[in-house]
DNA sequence: TAGTGGTCTAGACCACGAC
DNA sequence: TCGTGGTCTAGACCACTAT
């Protein structure tokens, strides 16, 4: 492990522990001696956690600590709902609705970038937090990236991890929109609530570092039972 | 300007102009070089590219471009409503409803880490992009913080550029939850709908750097015309 | 005046990818 | 083998804050 990555988890365990919000940390020269490192190694530890909002500088005077808790959320994260979810502790399953090979419809082939017909593997899910329905998710992928993963057993395990481990693809920045609808006959049957009811529709594109549309996908989520976490973060 | 900075406009520039998606950038060391600076701060305007998702580094490959447009999404910045429409080109004028002091609620007291009964400036109002009404919000602000806030004319400016220069109070990070609800009779002829229809609710929290609440509010988008976009990016 | 973070230099060695 | 980005050293000067 780098140094820089090791001071790191030293200081941030230092703020769940020994320091309390507002106390300020040792500045820069200080940990440089005490850990026997080079100033760039202190700045780049130290400036990860500014930028995650952990800490938070003033020139002239020191380093401090924010104190706030960091829950990352998956709508901002393209980590997944998945990883998400569990990381919170919570678990989740999947009831397939649909996993099959399908032609490209003229939306779904202008949001990945495909021709119109061309094969996308898509995944239709319900998913539940805890045993509870919360979300229906339909998803597409371009086969030609993902084959073979229309017939892989995805209702317990993140779909993300599987993509990254058999297919080398990782999700790298994206575009959601949410906007608020009523739930249509289908989508309410799914999730057991009366049609008509305010949901929220969370619609995603998925790319890859060099920019290949890797997933489109479109969610519901019951309006009752959801609310979408969004953290903020200056730029420091 | 600091180097890095200048560079990283330069940079920026680049990849709008000469430089194509998927094209390699010139390497740390020809940067150096051409630009007679050390690599340090190549490595800082490179690296906040980076994150930003301009452009991407693969070790023992080279820096490509991403190419992605970025649009921040008000929702994801502390920047606020207002600069982020104004950015895009819209117009935005807020029609004030209330603008006043009054004793905090228990919610609200809760929210901004306040005692029940101390005093807020509450701030409502209709805002419109380009003449229509899309949201209406309802802000509180501890009055401490703000003393005068309650009479300036809030109608065709940012707020949190007064606060940041009457008052030297940034927003800094905070936490936002979004849920659909179906509009209020009172919401709902502010907007010019029929009440119980779907609409998105937004509401927020913005603290300092120091960690001190700011600002609380929510606010209500009529479904029907209200997206709300959010940029995703993986930590690099 | 002393201490802090902000910026910058001029080197170094490493792991990884392409050839 | 060579070039790339990843990590690191040991300094330096600056602007800002506090006293």
């Amino acid at each position: 492990m780098p140094f820089y990555y090791q001071l790191r988890q030293i200081l941030l365990a230092d703020v769940g522990l020994n320091l309390k919000p507002g106390d300020r940390m040792p500045s820069e020269g200080e940990m440089c001696s005490h850990y026997g490192v080079s100033r760039t190694v202190v700045r780049q530890a130290v400036d990860e956690l500014g930028r995650e909002g952990v800490i938070y500088k003033v020139k002239g005077k020191g380093t401090f600590v924010t104190s706030r808790k960091l829950e990352s959320s998956h709508v901002q994260n393209v980590a997944g709902f998945y990883a998400s979810m569990a990381s919170k502790g919570h678990t989740i399953s999947s009831r397939m609705l649909r996993q099959v090979i399908v032609p490209a419809s003229a939306y779904v082939a202008q949001k990945l970038s495909l021709d119109i017909g061309a094969p996308v593997v898509a995944i239709d899910r319900v998913r539940s937090v805890d045993g509870e329905p919360i979300s229906v998710v339909r998803a597409c992928l371009p086969q030609v990236l993902v084959p073979g993963l229309e017939s892989i057993d995805l209702r317990e395990v993140s779909m993300y991890a599987v993509i990254s481990e058999r297919f080398g693809l990782r999700p790298h920045h994206g575009r959601r929109t949410i906007e608020a609808i009523a739930i249509s006959v289908e989508d309410a049957a799914y999730l057991g609530v009366k049609p008509g009811l305010p949901a929220l529709r969370l619609e995603s594109v998925a790319r890859t570092a060099e920019n290949v549309a890797l997933e489109h996908f479109e969610s519901v989520y019951r309006g009752d039972r959801s609310k979408l976490d969004i953290q903020l973060a200056d730029q420091q």
